[in-house]
DNA sequence: TTATTAACTAAGCATTTGCTTAGAAATAAA
DNA sequence: TTTATTTCTAAGCAAATGCTTAGTTAATAA
């Protein structure tokens, strides 16, 4: 009835995340976006709307990615030996070359406009409060402290790993072990 | 022999270094400038060769005005309580409204790409050496432990500033605190 | 006053941006 | 094969970008 689609909807949204990842949003350009994912302005208008919403798919793209990290955190039911293993699973799922590209949701919150574009704005919220989660659920299992302790851990981890993010791009090794063991020495 | 100037090199500075701190780098286009510090593109780039060096000279104002509180730390001479006092004194320094607008130093790091902008990123990893020193000088005024644990703390105290300096960006105040508390509470 | 020099205004430059469109090529049901 | 439908290529759009330039205005030394 009609002529097939060449390419995979899926595969060059990977490639264009991996764009997006290393060079932000802005500077991501919808040339460079067609040279990455190697189809024509046209498929890319045609199958994502605009440059928004392969952003979009991008983020969903590279929550799946991050998604193996999360998922091996929830399963090791060991509190902060668990936690602290993920700020090292995460350095190192981020990397690339000698630094880092840092965090794609971070790299975002950090460039976008909080009031400009709401609605990327609103996935990297729900996106930092399910990290959140996962860390206080781990911080309870071996912290039977009040509550509102638990918070306070989860908030300075929350900062710790959002700084992590910005470090990796600019520190070396040694300096972000020293972050995440100091992080967790005194937990 | 020939006209004045209309206006304040360094007056106008002052203006283009807040657009940019709240817009970012990229996000601040010429034309946003020009009216921003009412002058003229041409008195703009007579005065400040082209748009990056308005944004260096923009720095180093915002250098000289951060510098109340880097003196304030290096003045205090009572260690870990002038450092913690710093990263509250950086907090009330960079908020705008509800929510804060970080550091334009990070948030250059953080916008610039690493290898596409030597100048810029050079002045930035210098800004962050010169944080880190007062940091480490006033470790030691109350920590006589090996130059190594120093060391390591102030690698710790950087990424949290940093991590701070995107925090205050989304978070609310009182999980700002919390993170500043618990970094400080086993230092 | 006059000549010289610098700072002003405003228009315009080439390039890049996100996005659209006209038309050719391919697919598959009728 | 024919026809309907969709994807493709490639050219082009208006708007925005950083930056320049032609020409006018103002200040001061001669």
């Amino acid at each position: 009835m009609a002529r097939k689609k060449q390419y995979d909807e899926s595969e060059v949204i990977e490639k264009a995340m991996h764009l997006f990842w290393r060079n932000g949003y802005e500077r991501t350009s919808v040339r460079m976006l067609e040279k990455e994912m190697g189809i024509n302005q046209f498929s890319i208008y045609a199958s994502f709307k605009n440059k928004q919403g392969v952003f979009l798919k991008s983020l969903k793209s590279y929550k799946s990615k991050i998604k193996t990290i999360k998922d091996k955190l929830e399963a090791s039911n060991n509190g902060k030996v668990g936690i602290k293993q993920y700020f090292y699973d995460f350095l190192a799922f981020s990397k690339e070359g000698s630094l880092s590209k840092g965090c794609l949701v971070t790299n975002t919150v950090n460039e976008v406009n909080t009031d400009a574009d709401p609605t990327i704005m609103k996935e990297l919220e729900l996106f930092a409060e399910d990290i959140k989660q996962l860390f206080v659920r781990n911080l309870k299992q071996d912290d039977k402290s009040d509550p509102a302790s638990i918070e306070q851990k989860a908030n300075f981890l929350m900062n710790s790993i959002l700084g992590l993010s910005i470090s990796s791009k600019v520190f070396n090794e040694k300096q972000l072990e020293d972050s995440i063991e100091m992080t967790f020495l005194n937990l």
